[in-house]
DNA sequence: ATTAACATTGACGTTAACGTTAATGTTGTT
DNA sequence: AACAACATTAACGTTAACGTCAATGTTAAT
């Protein structure tokens, strides 16, 4: 077993801006409002990111670009996966089996309370697709049509 | 045959606020913007909004809540979507089959790269479901063991 | 020890997407 | 024709999510 953060790894804001596509702006803002915090600072108070850090960051960006969530949803959103990593913390050192089901049922809630609105974003992008393709295929038939009948 | 937008059936700001749940700022700075003019005006100069006008704004609605596009992503997706409808006018008053085969695959350019921007979103929040059902089931097995090992 | 290249914290600027208020005009019932 | 209930434009205000300096400090290699 090996800590994550242990020595090596610690990368500058120039190379996780970079790596992430952020702007060392952006990193600092994110900061700033509590949506990543990085792992450590120099003697000399400079930034350091972990290698999970930049996880998170790509995580923070796939919500933000492709899903087009709010800042303050992604909050929401890490905010209960952080839970869900204190309870498997707290998990671990229950002894009781009991606490520990319901721990885990605790955990599912927020799960299901985050597929919820993952689904209805699904649906509504796969209702546009469907549309979109329907009149590709109408499309081509048409052609074949005109094609066919000379 | 009946024209959509002849007589009756023309809506009030109002009544298109409360039926969309925008508010009439709103449909007042989408017009601002160009995103939706309303068909037509009174004599007074009131705006007066068609079925199909509202028909667009729940369109609008979509893309904006469910799927995080920007108002500008909008404008765009809208407007491959009126060339469309531009193309099919043209199209019905096209006599040479050559043409209107051209006229197909110039629409289906325009519906392809919007798949594009569609599916990228799918895959992303695909996979966010996935992880999310795959610690459902992890947990419903953890709970199992747990109970069944006594 | 110096120095070029990066980093830090303010602090003010910007854009999108509306909210709010004010001054004025319109509608449609009474 | 009068009046309440709605509408119009114009203009300034607000919040989120950064961009852009400026003044100062740090690192790392020479």
């Amino acid at each position: 077993m090996m800590a994550d953060t242990d020595e090596q790894s610690l990368y500058t804001i120039e190379q996780v801006a970079t790596r992430t596509g952020f702007t060392k702006r952006t990193l600092r803002y994110y900061e700033e409002v509590g949506l990543l915090l990085p792992t450590g600072r120099t003697e000399g108070n400079y930034r350091r990111y972990s290698e999970a850090d930049v996880e998170r960051l790509e995580r923070i960006k796939n919500l933000r670009d492709l899903l087009g969530f709010s800042l303050a949803d992604i909050r929401e959103i890490m905010e209960a996966e952080d839970e869900r990593g204190q309870i498997r913390v707290a998990y671990k050192h229950e002894t009781d089996t009991t606490s520990k089901v319901a721990q885990l049922y605790r955990a599912d809630e927020l799960i299901r309370s985050q597929l919820h609105v993952i689904e209805k974003k699904l649906t509504g992008l796969e209702q546009m697709r469907t549309k979109l393709m329907a009149n590709l295929e109408r499309h081509e038939q048409i052609r074949n049509e005109l094609l066919h009948t000379k």
